[in-house]
DNA sequence: CCCACATTTCATTTTTTCTTGAAATCTATG
DNA sequence: CATAGATTTCAAGAAAAAATGAAATGTGGG
């Protein structure tokens, strides 16, 4: 009942169909490498939006928070999938997003899983330090292990550049 | 001043450093993949324990709730990274982990990648159908940046399965 | 086929992460 | 160079995720 009585008090711009779709895939997408829901949000709206918008029509588009939408915008600038493109007329900053999708991929790689991996690589050394300490019965089954631990570190750092370069083309 | 005055009443088995290592490295690596962070405590330990452990064992040397413990080793077991053994004279199960790390980036990729990239691919489907919906001149643009999408998306599912192969040996 | 102990489940509490919005800061332009 | 408007910052609140532990369920040994 009653659908629209109030049209045209506060009638924010829908997403449409085709928004949501976007947005939702990356919300999606952007969660696996630990991004919040907002980040996602604005990253898919501006992927799909053919010209650039400035950072009221975002929030008001989605709906968030002004804190949320400059932070979330400064986040994904910082990772080189947002640009701020200079709009004539307007003292506002207009947004567009980098289509260079990649960069997720190579970002995540690059500032989670290789520093881990070289961090890990020290804790190996480390654990190498204290097997000398072990008693023999138990010493040979935990080199072992570490052993193990190592070679697959080691086959991970192989592994990642071959996978950016893929990545880039 | 008074390291030990309570020495005895409950002197629970202190974690080594070898073990303190492993399971900082766990904790870590499985955040990664959306573990928390008990799951990485409970596998650590197991990797570099010599011999299985049981559930109570677990829960006093990693201070873990009953709960964390319990729902953690299932996890485990349901990824293939942790099995139950028998233990002869005693009733309880012990766990031991599987070495075969590359578990958990298969399961990653099976359960958490591949799933929503195809989810991603119905999405780009359900796009190209809104597409024709849309004013020409907003069209091409759209048109393109979806287009990307799909080729990206195309790149990831062929990928994927040849990262499987090199980690599975 | 009991029953003591082991394990699972799940409502509640705790912790962590994300969002909000008002205040502080910055900036283009008149 | 003052100021209105744009953006950033950050303390506080809200939401989501994880941990707890008591009650329910399962199970092996007698």
């Amino acid at each position: 009942m009653s659908q629209s009585v109030v049209t045209a008090i506060d009638e924010k711009e829908k997403l449409s169909d085709l928004e949501v779709e976007a947005i939702e895939m990356f919300i999606n997408f952007l969660k696996l490498i630990g991004l919040p829901k907002s980040v996602g949000e604005i990253y898919g709206l501006l992927f799909v939006s053919p010209r650039p918008l400035a950072m009221d029509t975002i929030i008001e588009r989605l709906d968030i928070s002004l804190g949320a939408a400059s932070q979330g915008l400064k986040l994904l600038r910082n990772l080189g999938a947002v640009k701020a493109v200079y709009s004539p007329g307007d003292r506002r900053d207009h947004y567009i997003a980098d289509l260079e999708l990649s960069k997720f991929a190579t970002v995540f790689i690059k500032e989670e899983l290789m520093p881990r991996m070289d961090r890990g690589m020290e804790r190996i050394k480390r654990m190498e330090e204290i097997l000398p300490t072990l008693s023999p019965a138990d010493r040979k089954a935990t080199e072992a292990r570490i052993e193990r631990l190592r070679h697959w570190l080691d086959k991970g750092q192989k592994m990642l550049p071959w996978i950016m370069k893929f990545l880039l083309r």
